[in-house]
RNA sequence: AGGCCCGUAGCUCAAUUGGCAGAGCAUCCGACUCCAAAUCGGAAGGUCGGGGGUUCGAGCCCCUCCGGGCCUGCCA
């Protein structure tokens, strides 16, 4: 049983349905299951070409989205960051237990790298970060979706290495992986939803209902159904994201029903279209509202300041274990 | 510290001896479609990395700065 959950979301751009029902949605329920901490990770956001200016106002507008989506700051630490920059001093550390082979087999730096001019140190020795974020608050559970279990294979490494190099203290978190929801992008129903693909791609949690309508619409489908024959990709992901919407919101028959109609080869793509907008539209719309009204109160900087007061009075203990076991500094 | 190469639309790249800045993909609108995709038709998109200079005229030549890549050296 996990005591303690720890995770982590950039601050670029906008949280899409893709984050939401594969991540986000078990942040919150495990709220009820073990104490949490959810971290915004601007460090990790500036291993790639981003703008200051905007950087600030991204945390604070994830943070509204979390908080929106129902993080609870009474229950969960909510932060971001580098407002507790102990997360960095822990990071030499482990990168110090850390081997350079297991970094450079990382599949995640091997394709953001391809796809940028400029490759900085900072994205290559990102996993370590990663592993410093989670192992600071000892914590011994990170949801993760599929393309992080290799980073969190890592910290169980860097964990395990320090352990056996300084003496027992880090425990080896385990990933906690729910319930498939991997949501595809709309308009290329064969890789994973995502904003760096663009616009058309993904659809904002935040985003206007008009906007949202338009990109459902616009999906892929397939030429004509044979009666009997497997989905197509985007009809599959349709009914995937008609599934995880109705789930949330106590729909139990409609699924069943739309799918009867496709295996009888009467389902029309716009009804199934139609009818995954309008209950998407059923669980973002009160997220939207609750975002409108957070966002009107204006103080989430208090609330993310409280959380990163709480979050270092953790976080100082463990590194002043650290520094004890490790020889460093000059105090015991 | 030295040497070589590169920077043009969101992306990949063209542009003859210095002579009207273009194409493909992506985007937007329309046709087709149960809805879409594909396809077809149309539209939009640019401080040519910044600044200075030469010239009647500079994306192209010269100077300078910025950014990026590769190589050598030095220090740790």
């Amino acid at each position: 049983m996990v005591k303690r959950v720890f995770s982590g979301i950039q601050p670029t751009g906008t949280m899409h349905i893709g984050n939401y029902f594969g991540a986000i949605r078990n942040w919150v329920s495990l709220q009820n299951e073990a104490d949490c901490i959810y971290c915004i990770v601007d460090y990790h956001a500036i291993t790639i070409d981003v703008d200051p200016k905007e950087l600030r106002t991204a945390s604070q507008s994830m943070a509204l989205d979390l908080l929106a989506c129902g993080i609870d700051p009474e229950r969960s630490i909510l932060f971001v960051q580098s407002d507790v920059p102990t997360h960095t001093e822990l990071e030499w550390i482990f990168g110090c237990v850390t081997s350079y082979g297991d970094l450079s087999r990382m599949t995640q730096f091997k394709d953001k790298s391809d796809k940028q001019e400029f490759v900085s140190a900072g994205l290559f020795t990102y996993p370590i970060l990663q592993a410093a974020d989670i192992l600071i608050y000892r914590a011994d559970g990170v949801p993760v979706g599929e393309d992080q279990v290799q980073h969190l294979e890592l910290s169980r490494r860097i964990a395990r290495r320090f352990n056996s190099r300084f003496g027992e203290y880090f425990p080896e978190p385990e990933p906690i992986v729910r319930k498939g929801a991997r949501i595809m992008s709309l308009a290329d129903p064969t890789s994973k939803m995502s904003k760096s693909a663009g616009e058309v791609h993904y659809v904002g949690v935040m985003e206007p209902e008009t906007s949202i309508r338009k990109k459902v619409r616009s999906a892929v489908t397939d030429v004509g159904l044979e009666v009997g024959a497997a989905m197509s990709p985007g009809v599959a992901n349709l009914f995937e994201i008609l599934e995880l919407a109705c789930e949330s919101v106590g729909d139990t028959a409609t699924v069943a029903e739309l799918k009867t109609e496709f295996a009888d080869g009467k389902l029309l793509y716009s009804r199934l279209k139609d009818t995954t907008f309008e209950r998407l539209m059923d669980v973002l719309r009160p997220i939207q509202e609750r975002r409108a009204k957070l966002a009107a109160s204006g103080n989430v900087v208090e609330l993310l300041q409280a959380g990163a007061r709480k979050a270092t009075k953790i976080a100082s203990a463990t590194m002043v274990d650290v520094r004890r076991l490790v020889g460093l500094g000059t105090s015991a």
